[in-house]
DNA sequence: GCTTGATTACACAGGTCTGTGTAACTAATG
DNA sequence: CATTAGTTACACAGACCTGTGTAATCAAGC
């Protein structure tokens, strides 16, 4: 069924309502938005997806994508997460952590989005924690979840900001934590001096 | 009801719509709730405050409490800063940052929230700066950057996980970043509250 | 008393949203 | 050709939202 050419209408649907749910939010978003963007009508959209909640759900799955496994040295996994933030913060199309998001528009009456945040954010310390016992840095455990802290941290403060730099501090600032934890950073890094200079604000979306 | 001090219309309407915005968010509440949990009538919350916009301003605005200045010393504002948040999120009203939540509600379409969140984290960071100035701690522009990610981070993560412990794993990473910068941190001592050795396995297991 | 301002009850306009019902249409397969 | 599954156009219900209009009511202070 799958056919390798054209994507599924149910894959038109989830890619589009992620573009849209995670720029402009999810309750901003209506499923007749969504429909109009494709250029299917409402009903289409409803035969794939029963109801809005059914497709945040999937919205949600769709972002959880696992941290893949690469082969460069774990502590250049750690400090290029910071990296990959910074450029990401660059790009015009970052809107902050979906997850966080979408728990603080649909809070704490919507149960099954707060279970998946969790198992998201979950997924990313033990992903830090494992690398760190690799490279046998004292307390992993606990200096993973400080590393996510810095993630969630950038990411918070970029979203108001609007300042990629947020993610270099935080790069930093992982490697002070790392050194201090008795693994080997490289010092020679590209990170520099953690000036705050405000970036060149791109022509300003919004 | 005593009429001796009794406060404003608009003080009961802003304290009103300030715990309805925070606990269940800005886009979920509307002004008949806040009307009706007050039991005045819509006309007059409309009397007071011209539009919800008006209304959703005069929140933020009233969240923006400046940061008091305190007696202590430096470092224990600064991690006390971490205790408080601690205290914080182990209250069960404590739905993460309302400044940040409001950006990810309302989005790159209201400016006027966007720019008083800016103001808010701004003056946050100045706050520890100057502390840090005080300190003699080096790069202190830098460290003051990277201390407001602890915080931000903590908060997400409490936000999604309802794990009061991150305020404590965000406190231990400060203190390893305080320390790096020179300053010399009390590890049991002047606070009056001993608290545990950074060098020991962190408080953040959850 | 009387006047003035705030408040109330309540209807309502105009908009949005989710979700459904229905009849017609299209394309592929038998 | 005929069947069938997916899709479309479109109306519509029911709910909620912001904001207004209006006349009546209430509580002072003169």
């Amino acid at each position: 069924m799958p056919a390798a050419d054209k994507p599924t209408m149910r894959t038109r649907i989830l890619e589009t309502a992620d573009r849209l749910f995670y720029l402009r939010g999810i309750r901003a978003v209506g499923v007749d938005t969504i429909a109009a963007e494709i250029g299917i009508s409402k009903r289409t959209l409803y035969n794939h997806f029963p109801s809005k909640d059914t497709l945040i759900a999937a919205y949600l799955a769709g972002r959880f994508r696992q941290v893949p496994s690469s082969e460069k040295p774990p502590v250049e996994q750690i400090l290029g997460t910071f990296d990959s933030l910074h450029r990401r913060f660059a790009a015009r199309d970052f809107r902050g952590c979906p997850f966080v998001n979408a728990v603080a528009e649909l809070g704490s009456e919507d149960r099954a989005v707060k279970k998946i945040a969790i198992a998201f954010k979950e997924s990313r310390r033990v992903w830090f924690r494992d690398l760190l016992v690799q490279l046998g840095a004292a307390d992993a455990d606990g200096l993973a979840t400080q590393l996510t802290l810095l993630v969630d941290g950038a990411i918070a403060q970029d979203l108001v900001r609007d300042d990629p730099s947020m993610a270099l501090a935080a790069r930093q600032a992982a490697t002070v934590l790392l050194a201090n934890a008795g693994v080997k950073v490289e010092v020679n890094g590209a990170a520099g001096k953690p000036r705050r200079a405000p970036d060149k604000r791109g022509p300003s979306a919004s």
